[in-house]
Parts: structure tokens; sequence; C-alpha cells
DNA sequence: AGATCAAGTTTCACTATTTGAAACAAGATC
DNA sequence: GATCTTGTTTCAAATAGTGAAACTTGATCT
């Protein structure tokens, strides 16, 4: 489940210090960076340095520790404003939600991994970026798997070298050949779907988002095996589409990076 | 309003190109990057190639654009999970909106700006990331101003050459001298006071969250003019200090970046 | 079609930065 | 007060970054 950017010098390296922070979910002291970087002591030191004078960490000098740094969040801002499908899809989002009242989440490809840009939930006005910014597996995902049934022979093996193929639930699938069968039935029928391959319990329906042949995200709408069937799931297979083929209408007069 | 952070070589340049790209709120062409750069043209193509390798920027061949990457979407996940004030504030948030249920602000600061982290609104379910990553200017706004007064001189003055003091409304403090009179006062009295100085017809009631004494964050409570008068918001007073009180008590417990 | 121009990309000798082993400092712990 | 752990600084060698200029590509004009 590594994530590996090529080494561009100088900035890569400081990037993936940075990632190392971000790894742990709690503030860090320095040894414990240390013991999980490739870099020798006096590197990573100056790397923790260099990123906590640019806002990219934050050093707090009582406790010892480093943390991630607000500049992210400012920047991130900019980047899902920017460049994610959120901003477009908000009214279709919207709609869908009201017609068929279950969880819906819109995700995009990054790194191999599935990135959640956006959410329609019925519990609590959920704390922003609690969805928004958080990955997933692509494999194991209905999100996941309806973008990768949509990419080329080759983009597609690079993207399974990614993949790390954890056992999350008895319905996972095991290995890249099980599911590359599902993902030419997939690819015949236009849907993916999750049947608890990543939490006992939760199911879900989903369709890649094109643009011109090549997916730039997917749209789900998620429930649970307490109150729903697989067969159940079908039902919303015309709402699902009708809002990813706006989603894509609408990404098309916007400037899209696509995958 | 030209936020400058110490250039700590290479890392501290790419990453000012970085800044350059997100200042446009659309994606853009290199040729017009390059105008708003002080970089030579080879070196600011080379930057905008390791941070496109890098994933921090995003480059669509068919349009020749670059916009903010996605990866900085998952790093400001982590930020904002491991750093920022929202998750611990999140039940006091929802106590406070349930008190009050007017639209509520938690900032922080970051380089002299405000920066927003999280916020409950009547207003629909939450747009993600629209309010948190947003950064707004400090010497006129509520949250801003509150966490201003309580700065030690030297921070204080550190703060102030960074504030822009564009004439939003016929409200806005023209210059430091007035701002200063106005943080003595908010001082003495704990709270502060935004009087349609950001937007017109904007007014709010604000406080600052302090760990040690030092500004960690601030709240705020805002409503329009023509709901409330300037009065009415000291209605908020008492409910306002306790959701600080109890923000600052589980900052307490949590190991925090202080600013 | 050919000439002209603008935008983007590559080259390469020159420079400046990064590197990391090792020495050093500052607390904690025995 | 000796010892260990953790964090910080040093400095010569190694590496990576710099940017003027040349080049490529594709669009626009005559």
């Amino acid at each position: 489940m590594n994530i590996v950017r090529e080494n561009d010098g100088t900035v890569g390296k400081a990037l993936s210090a940075l990632e190392l922070v971000a790894a742990f979910e709690r503030p860090v002291r320095f040894s414990e960076v240390l013991e999980h970087s490739p870099y020798p002591k006096a590197t990573l030191y100056r790397f923790l340095q260099t990123l906590t004078n640019q806002g990219l960490l934050q050093y707090d000098p009582d406790q010892g520790v480093y943390s991630m740094g607000m500049r992210l969040v400012r920047l991130a801002h900019a980047a899902w404003r920017q460049s994610s499908l959120a901003p477009i899809s908000r009214d279709v989002l919207d709609t869908l939600y009201a017609q068929v009242g279950q969880t819906i989440h819109l995700a995009q490809m990054d790194a191999g991994q599935v990135l959640y840009v956006e959410k329609r939930t019925a519990i609590r006005p959920v704390e922003m970026f609690s969805q928004a910014g958080k990955v997933g597996p692509a494999y194991c995902t209905g999100v996941g798997k309806a973008m990768l049934a949509c990419l080329d022979d080759v983009t597609l093996e690079a993207a399974l070298q990614k993949q790390a193929f954890y056992q999350h639930t008895q319905f996972t699938h095991a290995d890249a050949e099980t599911l590359k069968t599902e993902l030419s039935q997939i690819q015949a029928e236009g849907f993916s779907y999750d049947r608890e391959e990543h939490e006992t319990g939760i199911i879900c329906i989903a369709k890649a988002i094109l643009l011109k042949g090549r997916p730039i995200g997917a749209l789900s709408i998620t429930t649970t095996t307490a109150r729903h069937s697989f067969d159940d799931l079908n039902e919303w297979k015309q709402p699902l589409t009708k809002a990813v083929e706006q989603i894509a209408q609408a990404a098309k007069n916007w400037q899209f990076p696509t995958l």
C-alpha cells in the first residue's frame, strides 16, 4: 500500500519526509520519524526544519513534536476548488440525494487510490474534511472499481501494481486476476458494485464519470445489508446514471485535469 | 497582502511557485505563471514539472494548463485531523449551534491571516472545504481581531506587518493605529466584534481560544444587521464563552501546536 | 506554400546547495 | 556524577540546481 512517487531531487525527498509525518495520525517526535525514514539523521533533521519553516509542518517546542501544518489546508482548499469535481457537482449531488435518500460519495483517483472529494449523508452535518481528502482502496470499493474498469490496459496494469489486496472482509478480491474478471463485467454492465468487500454490512452501486473516454471520477450510492438487498441497488441505476451524465456534462465546459 | 515565507533552498522556491498557481483560481498556462514569477523561464519550468511529478500540481496536456493537485487534499486531511482545532471541537460546536442558531465559525491563524477550519450553518448540509481551508483577513474579522488582541507586542508587530488594510467597507480599519486602539478594548472586554468591517450587513461577536496565554484559535457567531442590532450580539456572550472554555479545555489534553 | 511569431522545451558549462559521518550539546536516568 | 538517549551543528566532498541561449513546435499571416 506504499505510495511511491518518483524522486525529483530535494523537493521529492522533502515531500516524502512530509508523508512520513502524515502517516502518523498524531504529533510525532523527531526520533519516531527517523525510525521510519530512509534518510540519515542530519538530512531528515534539515528536511523537517525546512518543512516547518515553510508551514507544511508545525513544531511544538514545548512537547518537541511535529505535526502537519495548516498551510496545507489552505493549499488544499485551492486544489479542491480548482481541480476537483466537487464544486461543479454540488447541485447534482443535492438532487440525487433528494431522490435516493442514501449516502452518496463522489471520488477521484489519486496515486492509485480512491480520493473522496464530496459526500452527502443524513447523519449529522459532517465534519468537513472528514470525508473530503480521505483516501480508500481502489480494488475493493465501488467507486474504485468503476474507475479501474474504464482504464486502458497500460494504465490499468500500472494502477493494479499499486493495489495492496488486503483482505478487508471475506468478500475482498484476493488478487489482480479475480479483480480483472469482475472489471470486464463492470465494463459490460456500466455499473460496479461493492458487495461487502470493504466493510461487512456495507454495500453500494457506483458508476464512473467519463471525459473523452477516460475516467475522471466516480459516484456511488451506499447502503447497508440490513436495509437493502443486492438487487435493491439496481433501483438506483437511473438516477445515478443521470447524475453521472450531468457531472460529465459540467466537466466538459470546465478545463479539467484527467486522470 | 503578500504572504512571504523564508526561502529555504529549493523546497522553498518550489513551494512559492506552487503558490503562484494557487493564486489563480483556475487552471493556468505556463506563460501566465511566468509573468507573475520572479524565476527565469527554465527554472520555473522545472519547478512546475517537479511539482507535477509530485502530485502537488496536475497538468492537462490537452489544454496545456496546470492546476492544483489532489495530493494536497490528501495531505490537508491529515493536517486537519492532526493539528486543527476542528476535530476536538465538534461536539462543542454542535451544542453552541443548537443554542444560538446562528452561523458559527472556528478559525486559527496562519501566516498572519485567518484560516477557517470549521463551521456550522443553517444553509445546506455543508459543502466540505467550502469554508474549511478558506482564508480571510485578520484586521477586519471578528476572529482575526480576537486573536490579534491576545498577542504579545513582538508577535503582534510581526502580524500587523502582514495586514493589507484594504478598505472592504466604510467601517474597515484604515491602518494599524486605529486597529491597535480597538485591540486594547478587546483585551479589556474579552470579546471582539465585527461591525460590518468586512462585509456590509454582516456583524459578529468573537472570542479567542487561549492555551497557556497564547491564542490558538477563535470562535465567532455571525448574523446580519437585518436580523440583529449590535447590542443583540451581547446576548451570546455566555454560550460563546462556555464553548471557548470547553474547546480550550479539550485542547489542553491534546498536544497542540500553538501559534 | 513559405515566412513570421509566440509558447514551450532542452542543453550545458557554471555555481550553489545538499549530503551525512562524526563531533557536540542538553537533558534524562541510573 | 557517570551514562545513556535525543536532538543539533559542522564541514569537506558530492550532487543537484541555475539560467542564458539555442531549439522545437504549432499557430497566424501574407
